[in-house]
DNA sequence: TTGTACGCGTTATCAT
DNA sequence: ATGATAACGCGTACAA
């Protein structure tokens, strides 16, 4: 790796010219910018970033902190945030907490994953990173971030109250009001749910998306219709026979697994999905359509989660130290996907 | 940010000092040492690591390069990675190449992809990491890596032939021989195959574990067992019909999506896998589990190979220049998860 | 147009 | 035990 000094001394110039070369910085004429170039060709030079950043204070660099990479929904959103960052020519420092795997799925009660989280946040910073993106592994209240620190920071499918850190979440409540909307525009009224667990924040919003569906088509809410699951596939299947006594002629699923549990005790009870009934899911996870017939369901904006996230983060960043960010929420909307499982009556 | 001489000035000590006692180089008296530490403390003071990058030359950085991060295989991969680089206290600086976005997925047939990845590697290299680890999306060979790197390097999920390039693979001809090992142990003697791309290194290395399982087997080789798919799912149901007619009591898909072709069309052709006829399917994708019955399969050692190529890439920047690293390839094992696809006859 | 000298925040050497 | 100072590789006034 041959430095700045090297190909001065090579070309016959000072490494300052060499610098104006690089750095196009004009007042060099056309000769010797040739003559360098070439020499910075041969010796296949690249400037020292570290020296550079030393010196100029800009890292083009952001700390992407992931809570736990194998979670389905982070890689979308990591790729979101790199594709803006590629724009922008800004290079990702990636922590990976791993906090599924240390910890139960129950680790943001834990009073070490406080710690941990300011821990990488301070190793972050002492490599110089210009901002931080917090995404987190499902959507939550997240209170543990330092106040007061030196560079921007957002959180991604997660919010926080904390004063100046912005935060970006899914559109659960568009997301669910759009596909109920649909679900009615197929003449459906009696319309089961098999929500989430109950203290889930995507419960919640789904839930009155479901209800604004509902008032906005003229459908009473009735509560009955209402049954909790686990998000797991067999709380899908436990719940169904619940809402057929309550005579539904659709179910919403709040994500697709529970969908495929409700289509394996539909099966078995001799009701055709898309047929006889209609159900719908949540998330578009890669089995969905896969099933039989192929579940109709709402997809995450993963994607631009993230994407958005690096747009907030970059525009703090070039405000350098103005007025302080606002802890505003920025909603993304979720998109359907439309295919099978929805009869028309 | 406070710099290491704000906490001199304070401390009223030297900046030598206080770098002797962050970095504990004795030779320093109790008593100053804990009156730094205060002041270090109440400051909120880390050092920078980029300065300190620029002086000792390590920057306990390792770059990784993933050709594509919302490739099934990538975030386990990954997340190898991460583990033991935490333990050995290295950070990752990631780049995502998003090829599937930007090319086809013949993107490592593009003139251009050759020119990309080494953009890549010199942006990584101009930022000191150690190391750099390239994570492909799938098996192949790839040769579009620079000579004469100043640091090491190691390809993840595929392999290169350059020297002093080792790569860590699945050991695909392990897995399968398991796998149709398994499917003879159960009484199966003609095993069909749903075979991948024909050009694809899985494809023939699965099929070599096929064939050797078969002659430890006891069991003749019959080509005509052989039907190629394009690991697609329809694939999976065009080429079972065929497979029927010769007869065969199993089918062994080299993914698990094939398999799901495979089961639809069994089960239009009323044959009940697990019970009349079995299916095993590879890579163990998350929808295996929720197939009807529960499909066995070959799961893919992702994290391992991860982890591994960390081990190696770590072990590599140990030996710091020493001999040149051989170009080995390590295989890492699959292993089986047995579920409800395979009867006994 | 080109070169000199300094500073960025550290660590390391060598005095004191 | 502590301090002054020279690097590390680069960018940039300012001088030439």
């Amino acid at each position: 790796m041959p430095t700045i000094k090297e190909i001065a001394k090579i070309s016959g110039v000072s490494v300052a010219t060499v610098s104006n070369i690089i750095n196009e910085k004009g007042k060099v004429s056309e000769e010797t910018r040739i003559r360098v170039q070439k020499v910075i060709e041969e010796m296949n030079y690249t400037p020292n970033s570290v020296a550079k950043n030393l010196k100029t204070k800009n890292s083009r660099c952001i700390g992407v902190i992931a809570e736990d990479m194998t979670v389905f929904a982070l890689p979308d959103i990591i790729d979101g945030i790199t594709e803006y960052c590629e724009k922008e020519d800004y290079q990702i420092l990636l922590v990976n907490l791993r906090l599924y795997k240390k910890f139960e799925d129950t680790y943001y009660q834990s009073d070490r994953y406080g710690a941990i989280v300011q821990r990488e946040i301070y190793k972050l910073l002492s490599k110089q990173v210009e901002g931080i993106i917090y995404v987190a592994a499902h959507e939550r209240l997240i209170n543990v971030l330092p106040q007061q620190l030196p560079v921007p920071m957002v959180v991604a499918y997660s919010y926080t109250t904390q004063k100046g850190i912005p935060s970006v979440m899914v559109s659960d409540e568009q997301g669910a009001r759009e596909l109920v909307k649909y679900l009615i525009s197929m003449g459906h009224r009696r319309i089961g749910v098999i929500a989430g667990k109950k203290d889930s924040m995507h419960t919640r919003s789904r839930l009155e998306g479901y209800q604004r569906a509902l008032f906005e088509g003229n459908v009473l809410y009735d509560p009955d219709l209402v049954v909790y699951g686990d998000w797991e596939r067999p709380s899908g299947y436990r719940n169904t026979d619940y809402l057929l006594e309550k005579n539904v002629t659709a179910i919403f699923c709040m994500n697709d697994f529970m969908a495929g549990g409700a289509y394996d005790r539909l099966d078995e009870r001799k009701r055709k999905v898309g047929k006889d009934i209609a159900v719908v899911g949540y998330d578009n996870r890669e089995m969905a359509g896969y099933e039989k017939p192929p579940l109709t369901t709402m997809g995450l904006p993963l994607h631009d989660i993230g994407y958005r996230a690096s747009e907030i983060i970059i525009e703090l960043m070039k405000q350098d130290e103005k007025a302080e960010a606002e802890s505003s929420i920025a909603y993304v909307d979720c998109k359907a996907f439309i295919r099978d499982s929805v009869n028309r009556i």
